[in-house]
DNA sequence: CTGTTAGCGCGTTCAG
DNA sequence: CTGAACGCGCTAACAG
């Protein structure tokens, strides 16, 4: 194995130049600096990330904190997202890797959640799937221990920055698009979860939504579950024109629904998951970029780590039909 | 942050000491090991896995790769179960991991990936989804730089372990299950992928049971693709009287196909994936716990790593009936 | 059985 | 602008 020895023996140069040459550092000529990146090319030499992590007191470790849905399987499809963008980008940028689920801490204080991210040499994590009802670790965020992303949950401070799409808007222009399409005159709409960060800001939107067009709006807690959507689309869709779901999976129990009643109503849903092919219908829906997403929020712990402060940042969706050939063609 | 130094310290021993208490090491009597332990419980102290890993030189670190299906992304399940499998259990034993994915390593050769492999200081790799095309990989097994544990694929040497179920009895099991209910003379069966390993395992099983029950038996390859099943069966379900599919996901196909056609044939896949809740239908299927195969992987690298010796492992499976209200309750 | 010592590979002062 | 020297936290020989 190739060290910073070999390398700065090489190059006829002291191991620090080196070192200093690989992380960019100000104070070397340029004449040294070419000569130490030949050296480098030449014996294919790779930093050992472990040894810089113990040496720079966690500077490159990033902890991926998933929040996996045990209850609705169907949709690991985003978790799987997200994970491979936050993988990707944080192997382009030179960080490494630390996947933890959310169960690894249960039941577990906040002094003990910090300690063990403290013996993984961990700087900086990345949480997915955060709710109100996680007060461990909310608090974690809050000590700014570390350097923080935050997905879809609208949490800053000096070290922790939040990064989603604009979750108002985007429940307004699918729900606008889907009633344009039908001239429809009332809304049932699915609701997410009760605490959920996300769930609120759904809601102002189509709220906004109806009041702009005078429509008659129903909202209904659907708990992000197919199965609640389904039973709340028997006892509700009659009434209204058009359905309007804040996940895809909602979309399916309620397109569920009205097949067995036989009636016919427009359903919009939230996410572009794939699974929504298998539900034999097509509809509009908010295409998130799961992938994008993830890469954004390592770039963003990225930047933290190097002396960023946090911030809120707000990305892009798009308004898509998904149908069947769509997806598996 | 308490150190191991802090303990010796505390328990007013060497930190040599405290390290071989840590480890398990024979050479330390009862009353210091008590005393040790006391402090370190204490203290709270938790040792740094980096330092480890630095200083032991890749012992307790450890690689998951895995074949992110980017063609057919219905089937994230499967890879999600395995990873939270595997990363739940290298928790609990206490090895540190590292996910990767195929697509990081395209067009690199086994020489970089050896490399960068070292400078994660990995000492051990899991390898999912690996099939007789990725010729790299292969040889980076074959050179037995890493302890490795591949799961699916019949690979042992004396530092790589298999893992899987008895692909060639399940297929047998769940193909005579849906034979015996419908009182069938003749299957269609369509098989996964060309080159992979678990194909060609699953078809000596139903090539068996046709033989033993003296079945007409027609194979077709269907790449583990729904829309491919799908095509299979739109030419020729109606010559038989039930469909075998290699997978779950291609079973979803085949029954679209049967829907279409309106005529019906018993049905039955492969894997129990929830996806199978949305087809709507209900038909038999081999659950195969893939967390568990995952978690069996890990104890498995954690034994070669330990010093024991490639071995081929066989778990355990089940023939299901999977049905709507099973998945969605 | 215990303590001392020397690294692991790298980052980072601080003289020169 | 360069290089020698120290330390990160821990493991592993070796001495006592």
């Amino acid at each position: 194995m190739v060290s910073i020895r070999d390398v700065a023996k090489h190059a006829g140069v002291a191991i620090s130049t080196v070192s200093k040459v690989l992380n960019n550092y100000p104070n070397v000529s340029e004449e040294t600096r070419i000569k130490v990146n030949e050296s480098v090319k030449e014996l294919n030499f790779l930093p050992n990330s472990v040894a810089a992590a113990l040496s720079s007191k966690q500077a490159g470790r990033i902890a991926l904190l998933i929040n996996l849905n045990t209850r609705t399987q169907a949709i690991d499809e985003i978790d799987m997202r997200y994970l491979s963008g936050a993988i990707n980008k944080a192997a382009e940028l030179g960080l490494d890797v630390n996947t933890l689920f959310f169960s690894m801490f249960e039941g577990k204080t906040e002094e003990e959640i910090v300690r063990y991210l403290y013996s993984q040499s961990i700087g900086g994590i990345i949480i997915y799937g955060l709710s109100k009802n996680d007060e461990v670790l909310q608090s974690v965020l809050q000590s700014q221990i570390f350097k923080s992303v935050v997905v879809d949950a609208p949490i800053v401070n000096e070290n922790t920055s939040c990064v989603s799409i604009d979750q108002e808007q985007a429940q307004y222009d699918v729900a606008r698009k889907t009633v344009l399409d039908n001239k429809c005159k009332s809304i049932l709409y699915i609701a997410g979860k009760k605490n959920g960060y996300v769930t609120e800001e759904r809601i102002k939107g189509i709220r906004r939504l109806a009041e702009e067009m005078e429509l008659d709006l129903l909202i209904r807690e659907g708990d992000f579950s197919e199965r609640m959507a389904r039973k709340i689309a028997f006892d509700c869709a009659r009434k209204k024109d058009v359905i309007v779901c804040a996940s895809d999976l909602m979309a399916i129990g309620a397109m569920r629904a009205l097949m067995e009643m036989d009636i016919f109503r427009p359903v919009c849903g939230f996410d572009g998951i794939t699974l929504m092919g298998y539900a034999g219908k097509q509809m509009n829906t908010v295409r998130q970029g799961f992938a994008e997403i993830s890469e954004a929020a390592v770039e963003e712990l990225h930047y933290l780590l190097n002396g960023g402060e946090g911030r809120k940042l707000t990305l892009d969706y798009s308004i898509v039909r998904m149908q069947y050939l769509d997806i598996i063609c």
